[in-house]
RNA sequence: GCACCCGUAGCUCAGUUGGAUAGAGCGUUUGACUACGAAUCAAAAGGCCGAAGGUUCGAGUCCUUCCGGGUGCACCA
């Protein structure tokens, strides 16, 4: 390696060059630069990156002395500074003043590699570090999940894996609201419309065949029940006689101890488990289930007295809430009808949904000393344990991770949440200034809806008003969604098919192996490919595709950078690396074979490639920081394709090579390419298949 | 009424904390497979970035107002 040791990644050189500009600003005309911006140049022939801090300085000496000075005289001086940087091979000053850096390429080249294998070393979170908390999935337990629910759990395992990937230390809760009217209302199908006993359930699900379980027999009757209540009208207001079933069961379910609890226990418990089947697919997984009825029986009563010792909450005399415990939401406008505060104990002393959400996320910050019960829910293949809370002390594991005591929490929830969840937000700050509210974040995202063709492939029939909108809103009430399970199953059969098609000789199991990583793909990136913040309006058709901006298109471009190291004499690349690196360390000639590579168009198109590539740890971090996972699909799409652009190029035929150097770089910018793509798709939860 | 989100190519969306000539995918038209894999690539066409002001050396990006869409503002969960 080189004798002096420089950065080893972008983000550090970048790093190091700005400090430079910084220190030259503040000795060649006495100003004190805090934040400055550093970007990359639209095109490669522009440079590797770009200060545009001259337009700033002039501005700046301007106020300090009076005296005016041209940006581009400005960024001439820097220019002197910057040059005297080992990596900077020349800086060119462009435009009206911007600061154009260039790389010594095979310097760079050289460097690189070693910071790849580092940072793509899955970054090993110490104990010590604070702990990020990532609540998302959190279905209602009660019937099968949908496309609307996929988004939810993909946005927020990509933002888990994107955190880990930054070194952080994360804990993931699957929130299980076990005693909910979502659940109680199953349970009055099965016991009321059904006439059905425990034991009648069991008997039903274990006699359900493999293409309708007893997620979708539940789908099916949560319908039927929202129906009932409505008199068997559809557009009917719900009648309050039939929903008197819905108040008792929820009641029986929060009292427990009887048959009807426990019916809802056995449904919610059942469900949750094919919902931790349908995610596993997805390669999704948690660490923590924690319950309702735990967050009730065991976390509120400690909850609700920190929040009223903190004067977080007060009690109502008078007025609309009296009787109630109220939290006062300042800033929050009140109206005739709406009051500023917020409920937190009814008059009825139930706790409202938001109450029992603050005391969870106190838990979870460590405000609330009381801990649950944990035990063991299950194991997934992988060896991965699953927790759930327990109100039965005799089940208490003793060997439970120690979990909540997080640092931040992130709340992915969407955005029809956002005021709830700035009440939970201000409810933690109140009780715990010293926390206060930039601990909670909440992951606010769009729904997914359908288009209203892909509600009538689904078999709903639409009235016109619906026809006319441009999208139809999934609704479990009424039965309407694209079930989770359905779509991946279409998904597999898809790519298997493909597969099939191209590939008629290998294993059979590595056939579905390949189709259910290419399904994988398809679907996570289609999820993960909009900003939080954009309603997705599913079409099947665009769902479907595996062309274009896709997972599939990606992962092509990973697996055929990997056939040509199938195809590679062994040692070749073990030889590429070596040759690359003394380039770099003897300078002289053998450098400058090496950068003769990356001269002219194509050099330059190989060099906008390899700077790509290392940008990774970057978008990694703003994903992190901006909590847009967005950013990274984007990336690794860009990513892919600029390899395809590449690999097209006749001129880059590694095998047909016969230069050595420029085949030694070849082979070191693919295998660094594909190293760097396999690992954005990795975070993006998506394997690349050997074959596809 | 109040708060938040959105308005960018025919369609669906990006646009890196204010930077250089506003980009992708789909769709349309044309071309490239006895292959380092065509789930690919090349090329063409397509834009008053909702409107009007303002701040700035510089605005799709920041501020104000207006227009048009979405979502919240329960002693529901």
């Amino acid at each position: 390696m080189s004798e002096e040791t420089y950065a080893l990644n972008l983000s550090e050189l970048q790093e190091s060059l700005r400090e430079r500009v910084r220190a030259a600003a503040a000795e060649k005309f006495g100003v004190e630069l805090e934040q400055f911006p550093a970007e990359v140049p639209p095109r490669t022939e522009l440079g590797d990156l770009a200060f545009p801090v001259a337009f700033e300085l002039a501005k700046r000496i301007k106020q300090a002395t009076g005296e005016k000075r041209n940006p581009r005289a400005i960024a001439e001086e820097l220019k002197q500074v910057l040059e005297s940087d080992a990596a900077v091979a020349r800086v060119e000053v462009a435009g009206a003043g911007y600061l154009n850096l260039f790389y010594d390429r095979a310097r760079l080249l050289a460097a690189l590699s070693s910071s790849t294998t580092e940072a793509t070393a899955a970054a090993p979170s110490s104990e010590d570090r604070p702990k990020r908390m990532v609540e998302h999935t959190s279905v209602n337990p009660n019937k099968a999940a949908h496309i609307g629910h996929l988004r939810n759990s993909v946005l927020g395992d990509t933002f888990v894996r994107i955190l880990r990937a930054n070194g952080e230390r994360v804990e993931v809760h699957n929130y299980i609201d076990n005693t909910g009217v979502q659940v109680a209302d199953v349970v009055v199908g099965f016991q009321h419309l059904e006439g059905m006993s425990l034991a009648d359930v069991r008997a039903l699900d274990a006699s359900l065949k493999e293409d309708y379980p007893f997620d979708y027999y539940c789908w099916d009757l949560y319908a039927r029940v929202g129906l009932f209540y409505r008199g068997g009208d559809p557009d009917a207001k719900e009648d309050p006689e039939r929903l008197k079933l819905r108040v008792e069961t929820l009641h029986a379910l929060e009292e427990g101890g009887n048959a009807t609890a426990e019916l809802a226990d056995y449904v919610a418990t059942r469900i949750v488990h094919q919902h931790l089947d349908t995610m596993r697919r997805l390669g999704i997984t948690y660490d923590l289930l924690p319950r309702e009825s735990e967050v009730l029986h065991f976390l509120w009563s400690h909850a609700f007295e920190r929040m009223k010792e903190s004067g977080a909450i007060h009690f109502q005399t008078e007025g609309k809430n009296r009787g109630c415990w109220v939290m006062p939401m300042e800033g929050h406008e009140g109206s005739e009808e709406h009051e500023p505060d917020k409920v937190i104990v009814r008059s009825n002393g139930t706790i409202t949904y938001t109450g029992k959400d603050i005391a969870y996320q106190l838990w979870k910050l460590g405000q609330v000393d009381l801990n649950f019960y944990f035990k063991p829910f299950r194991t997934e293949p992988d060896g991965h344990a699953v927790w759930t809370t327990t109100s039965n002390k005799e089940e208490a594991a003793s060997d439970a991770p120690h979990f909540g005591a997080g640092a931040t929490v992130y709340n992915v929830i969407d955005s029809r949440q956002s005021y709830p969840q700035e009440v939970v937000k201000r409810g933690v700050a109140a009780v715990a200034p010293q926390v206060g509210e930039a601990a909670s974040a909440h992951l606010s995202y769009e729904r997914v809806v359908l288009t209203p063709a892909a509600a009538e492939e689904l078999g709903l029939e639409l009235s016109t008003e619906e026809k006319s909108r441009t999208f139809v809103e999934m609704s479990g009430r009424r039965g309407l969604g694209v079930k989770a399970d359905d779509f991946i199953d279409t998904l597999e059969a898809n790519a298997l098919r493909e597969v099939e098609g191209r590939h008629p000789d290998i294993p059979d199991e590595e056939k579905r192996a390949a189709a259910h990583a290419l399904a994988v793909g398809a679907l996570r990136y289609f999820l993960m490919k909009w900003t939080r913040n954009s309603v997705i309006v599913f079409d099947f058709k665009e769902a479907l595709s595996t062309k274009g901006e896709a997972g599939p298109y990606c992962q092509y471009a990973a697996v055929r950078a990997n056939s040509i190291f199938r195809k590679l004499p062994n040692g070749e690349l073990e030889n590429a690396q070596r040759l690359i690196a003394s380039s770099a360390a003897e300078g002289g000639e053998a450098a400058e074979s090496v950068r003769k590579v990356f001269e002219g168009e194509i050099g330059d198109e190989i060099w906008s490639l390899v700077t790509l590539a290392a940008r990774l740890p970057q978008v990694l971090q703003q994903s992190a920081s901006f909590a847009e996972p967005s950013h990274l699909a984007k990336y690794t799409f860009q990513l892919a394709q600029a390899f395809n652009f590449f690999y097209n190029r006749d001129e880059n035929r590694i095998l047909e090579e016969r230069d050595a150097v420029r085949r030694a770089v070849l082979v070191y910018v693919t295998d660094f390419v594909r190293t760097q793509l396999t690992s954005a798709l990795a975070t993006l939860g998506i394997e690349v298949p050997e074959r596809m």
